[in-house]
DNA sequence: CGCGGTCTGTGATGGCCATCACGTTGCTGC
DNA sequence: GCAGCAACGTGATGGCCATCACAGACCGCG
């Protein structure tokens, strides 16, 4: 748990390409790490839970994988997004301090580190530059919630899950690996449908050779195919 | 169209309470006003245009109202939201410099100021302190932008009505009126439903006391029972 | 190896809601 | 006032998809 002999050189070179923490200087991330505390979390493990009020951190996620889920009225699990090293998470409470809308959890055994806001305000406002890339990032975020809601209005359940499984196209090892090894009802709460129909949609593509499966492994074998379904939905 | 003689002290005490501009400085918002051009839109006019890729600047409603709308790849429209004077439209684009997701136009005669991204920018990092509420502002959007996905996933017609409603609530007239005057159509498309099931849906409201109808205006005269249906769903 | 647990396949059923169809209202401009 | 148009009301129909039900597959574990 001893936070100070954090490699910010190893940290720096991790860090996701379109990350928050990537708009700021060596100098002023460094700073940022030395208040951050390291945490380990097990598989299924919350670092942050739905409905605390207490949001006044986020999280920096070093290695594993993360997922934000919210638990709808109904019971039911939505999952917003998955993360991977280098990503930043649970900003929005942290920014506006207001109650955690969402959960966030482990999906493998994960490393972060605990980055309390009024560090994150200062490194920040100590580096003006940065800010224009702190927006930037917010903003692509928004852009990517709108096309999630355009999805959930228009689209049918094909499409749905076809971009749900491109957004979790593993794009470093190349070939149709998923991220984070989903299960059917992963897929479900994060395409938004039920765990039975996409089981059917899944035999449906690998039929067709869209896809491929190895025990409960899937591998995407036409991307294109779901790269149209996601676009034009099923009549294009 | 000469824009040098805004009168800097009226916009000010017009800004919305959530506006990403409330966080400058009077001498940073009057740079910003000088560099802003002001146009007047009637109704239905658009400023914005989906798929535009020139999408380097802001827009500022002085007066009236706006619609943030984008058209589905089925062709049906989608509002995502309703601004009122005093509110800040448009920075996604601005902020990333990507392409417009969605088309702003007036719901009714309307004057605006645009800004242009650039002037926006320098005017932020001229004043750090305004970051912080800057931020605020974006990850309050992003906390309701949770909601709606929310909503959409597992509600049904009725809540989902019900909170398009209670966002339409006019809270200065205090009374149930509504903002905008929206027909059935435009409450459709902002709740997410067909139009004919909006019209099913007042009508038994109305029975219920629930809304009043005069001509086509709407007023809400339970706010409770549709706050409740907002946030249980039917079974509450 | 057997055993509970989670994950998966697949049919049957029914409900919710979009769509179609068409009639009605009400406003606008001539 | 009346033609034309947009908005509204309401039934009928059907499709999509959630849900229920249950059987089989796979997996860690004692």
């Amino acid at each position: 748990m001893d936070t100070h002999n954090i490699r910010t050189g190893d940290l720096i070179s991790g860090l996701a390409s379109d990350s928050l923490l990537r708009a700021l200087e060596p100098d002023q991330l460094a700073d940022l790490l030395r208040a951050a505390r390291k945490r380990d979390l097990e598989p299924g493990k919350a670092i942050i839970t739905q409905g605390d009020d207490t949001g006044d951190f986020a999280v920096f996620l070093l290695s594993g994988g993360l997922k934000i889920s919210m638990t709808s009225a109904s019971g039911s699990e939505i999952i917003l997004n998955y993360c991977s090293p280098g990503e930043l998470v649970g900003e929005i409470a942290m920014l506006d301090s207001g109650p955690r809308t969402a959960s966030v959890s482990a999906v493998m055994p994960s490393s972060v580190l605990v980055l309390p806001s009024q560090t994150f305000v200062e490194a920040v406002l100590a580096n003006p530059a940065s800010v224009v890339g702190v927006m930037r990032e917010l903003a692509r975020r928004m852009r990517q919630m709108n096309l999630i809601i355009e999805s959930d209005r228009t689209f049918s359940m094909a499409p749905r899950l076809a971009r749900a499984m491109l957004r979790l196209l593993d794009e470093e090892r190349g070939d149709g690996h998923l991220r984070y090894n989903p299960s059917q009802s992963d897929l479900g709460a994060f395409a938004g449908l039920a765990r039975e129909n996409v089981s059917r949609l899944l035999t449906a593509w690998e039929a067709q050779s869209v896809i491929e499966r190895k025990g409960r492994a899937l591998f995407v074998r036409d991307r294109d195919y779901l790269e149209t379904l996601a676009e034009f939905g099923d009549e294009g």
